[in-house]
DNA sequence: TGTCAATTGTCAGTCGCTGACACTAGCCTC
DNA sequence: GAGGCTAGTGTCAGCGACTGACAATTGACA
């Protein structure tokens, strides 16, 4: 995590405070109203620079929800064998968001990460990019689901499926919590959990019970 | 449809040509290494003029996407009510696949929209783009889905559960189709409907029967 | 301390996209 | 059928994201 080495520490600071800046103002001004060239000011280094850091400026939104990402797909993987695949996707994102601070709180307050999400959620460039990036770590669920079932993701059609049906809700309850007025971890916990409850009944057939 | 009038005909044809030009150079050539200047200097006018017909290079790419979603909301708003949600969002994709020669035929050949759409999934932007567009008509038929069964979309979660899963698996055999070796209708509708047969019995806790 | 390599700045250029303004060509009236 | 109106187009200037090339700087390390 920490390298030693002045030109390291150097290299880190500069991309840091140019994610902190970039996210404050992004979420303060908009995000198609902040020009890179006003990030790379605030800190006093070339637009050149910027991109040498992050590949676009689109990158620099994601680099948080990136931590987040993978943080995720761990917990997934750690989940015990014996729970169902609905089941362990359920308590992997529950288990990963009660330990989000420990991902982001070096870079950025976790207050800023929901404000970020948010943002994301509400300026239809960066929605759409994060939900190609879903897409990909989806199939990286799917293989994780597939492996603690021993099936092959490309035989059995199942863990694509269920990842896929899973991950709608999680992306409804995302762009709901996004438009709601309830910005905290709690609102989001809370929902996600009450609209996967409904996913199976959703699916039958009759709903009128 | 037909417009009289030599003003409205000229616009027609010019839009036409920039739209089949466009799709054209997009799936020979690639999206982006084709250039908006060179779709106008093909069909000789200005780069000014493409942008009048369409706001950008992106719609362009979707004009013929958005028939056919169109479509199939439309397909959905028809279908009897005696059909389940999940049976009736599967009905209408199946026969507006039916019907899509007739939705787009006079602008251009089934073919040229197949290859557009397996440029869409395999071009990243496009790609993005798909999706949120998709989220934006998922909308549409939440409240379909809830009128017909006489529910409130933002009181019951399952109207937009059941969209949401439906679409998320949509959404797979989407992409599995672009990326597959056979670019055919008969192809995507058959993976369609195993992929779907599939769905309710993934979301079982117990896949091992 | 001096050499090497990594980092950065500068500059020029491409591409998508927009506003402003002038010009051309259908359309409609008298 | 001439002339005015206006929709449609071209031209031009400019912004912002991004890239390649090259020169300048500054840690690292012998």
């Amino acid at each position: 995590m920490t390298v030693s080495g002045l030109r390291e520490r150097k290299k880190q600071r500069t991309r840091d405070a140019l994610l902190r800046v970039a996210l404050e103002l992004f979420t303060t001004q908009g995000y198609e109203r902040t020009t890179v060239d006003e990030i790379a000011d605030a800190v006093e280094v070339s637009q050149r620079t910027f991109f040498r850091y992050f590949s676009s400026k689109e990158e620099a939104a994601f680099a948080v929800q990136q931590m987040v990402e993978e943080r995720f797909v761990r917990a997934l993987a750690e989940r015990p064998a014996e729970e169902g695949p609905l089941d362990a996707m359920r308590n992997a994102v529950l288990a990963s968001w009660d330990t989000i601070g420990e991902a982001i709180m070096e870079v950025v307050p976790v207050e800023q990460y929901l404000r970020t999400f948010q943002m994301i959620e509400s300026t239809p460039a960066l929605l759409a990019v994060h939900l190609r990036r879903s897409t990909e770590m989806e199939e990286a669920l799917a293989r994780l689901i597939a492996e603690r079932e021993g099936l092959d993701v490309d035989e059995d059609p199942r863990p694509r499926i269920a990842v896929a049906a899973f991950s709608g809700v999680m992306r409804v309850t995302g762009q709901l919590w996004g438009r709601g007025t309830d910005p905290t971890l709690e609102a989001i916990r809370e929902l996600t959990e009450r609209y996967l409850d409904h996913l199976a009944p959703a699916l039958e057939p009759d709903w009128r019970n």
